[in-house]
DNA sequence: TCCATTGTCTGACTCTAGTCAAAGAGTATC
DNA sequence: GATACTCTTTGACTAGAGTCAGACAATGGA
């Protein structure tokens, strides 16, 4: 990476850190602690589950349980046990605590606002723009890609996104009982593999394969959640995929797709997929590829 | 400002603290304080006065001189009286403390490297275009303007850039001595004032205001830095000495220029100035302008 | 029923990043 | 030479953010 680019990058952080985090960190304390006002956040108009706030933040068990009795002293949340397990603890914020959090709220919007003022209109809308700019390439690169159990709830519910998309696009919709099965339980080793993207714990995509021992790898499932269209995820999947179909041995890469889903053609295309005649049946396929990998 | 603008500076902030905030403080640590890093990082290569040290990172001066005790003790740093002063002590870097600078440097670079190191190609173009963007404006938003005194060394700087760049533009050169006088003292109340504008403490900008009771004000030394130019400094430090002329009960603001000021003409034909005949006999000039307040 | 596991809470501790006041060493000014 | 002032150091203190181990209560299986 050449130097000029590394040093935008670090003009970048600079600025950046110093304008964004500076104001951050003075203006919402209101007078709390930070960690405080970062759980109180987090547990949300609707309340959470003590275990999910800890693992969302990041956080000691110990450590947590005293912000939680801090706030619970200053009547802005409870805590009380969940059901049905009794153990994990369910916290809610309090009317005061909606309050608060809606005026942190505010203080956030303010917080916004002031670094666009010093600006004129016209530089306010630069600004914005590459913001916005920024923040999508940004986003894209942390996303990460990890092989899951198909049994996890991540995954299932990528799986059911997939299918309902499939089901809206399709131009006669789509049911998974027409369509060649792919188990859900055979997307592990040894018979197939299954890859879910997370952004910010939040799964955002899956691919799968199926691996079938003197046969062609086949690859199923790919699907991209419609957030974090256009960053390049479906290829960072699909290379991926493919890495751990020629990790497992195969040499060849295979699919079928539906007319309907043409950014996923032009990705199989320019990622070396050539067309070849059908090798099954199934039923909502209109086109089969083929890669050697 | 309406809620889209708000939300997305907001998404901006969020992801690019998780993301820029996250390993800037986690690897550049090197097993030290953070506080002990910033301070080796500032000291740089040829040594500071404490003193200017301690101003520049805002630093108390019992936690700088602990801060100093500490990074001697690892023998990255000596600290010795100063000269002619010897209360002001300076701290220098020794070898060992150089490399670990440079070490620090190189770990910068990396961690620069690593957000774009996800990214294809074209989008790390992209990605390094809109932060150059964005760098660039929030760097104009953190412009400040003061009132300055015509002896502090900033201002001094400022006026010497502006009569060594008209040198330059000048199709036959500028010897201040041929124009007409503002001399720097008068460049304070009551005869005078000046403006001088500061980007993180560095002088960027200057602009004045020659005041005489009964006639027209008459606006001196406009000048930007050319690293911030381009980001409405210019207009800005003009609608500061408007306000300030206007103040000082002023009606009328006169200016003379040359020229090959082109953007300077252009800025002052948007702001409402109109060219009129010569007020005065100043050898340099070829347009003079006028604007009621 | 017993027992390992899970989730939470508490007390005791650490480290970082400060602040504040007092005092010493040097310098400037009368 | 006295005195005021500046720069720095030192000691004593604080708050925030977090770690770690032990205790305890529910839960899930064998």
């Amino acid at each position: 990476m050449d130097t000029e680019t590394v040093a935008s990058v670090r003009r970048f952080n600079r600025t950046v850190t110093e304008r964004v985090g500076a104001l951050d960190e003075s203006y919402l304390g209101r007078g709390r602690p930070l960690g405080e006002t970062r759980l109180l956040w987090e547990i949300g108009p609707d309340g959470v589950d003590v275990r999910d706030l800890r693992r969302r933040l990041g956080l000691d068990a110990g450590y947590a349980s005293r912000l939680l009795r801090s706030l619970e002293s200053e009547r802005l949340v409870v805590v009380e046990p969940g059901s049905p397990d009794r153990r994990v603890r369910r916290a809610r914020l309090t009317a005061k605590g909606r309050a608060e959090r809606g005026e942190l709220d505010r203080l956030s919007d303010g917080l916004a606002a002031s670094l666009l003022e010093p600006l004129e209109q016209s530089q306010r809308a630069r600004l914005v723009a590459a913001m916005d700019e920024v923040e999508r390439l940004m986003r894209a690169s942390l996303v990460t890609i990890t092989v899951a159990d198909p049994a996890d709830a991540d995954a299932r519910w990528c799986i059911e996104q997939y299918f309902a998309e499939l089901g809206e696009r399709f131009e006669d919709g789509f049911d998974p009982a027409i369509s060649i099965a792919a188990p859900i339980d055979e997307l592990k080793p040894p018979t197939g593999l299954l890859l879910v993207a997370h952004l910010r714990r939040q799964p955002v995509g899956c691919g799968a394969l199926k691996l079938r021992p003197g046969r062609p790898v086949e690859l199923k499932r790919m699907w991209v959640s419609p957030e974090v269209r256009g960053l390049g995820l479906g290829r960072k999947l699909l290379r991926e995929l493919e890495r751990h179909a020629a990790a497992a041995g195969a040499d060849t890469v295979r699919l079928e797709t539906n007319r309907s889903l043409t950014e996923a053609i032009a990705l199989y295309r320019t990622a070396g997929y050539r067309e070849v005649e059908a090798f099954n049946s199934e039923a909502y396929a209109h086109h089969w590829f083929e890669k050697r990998l």
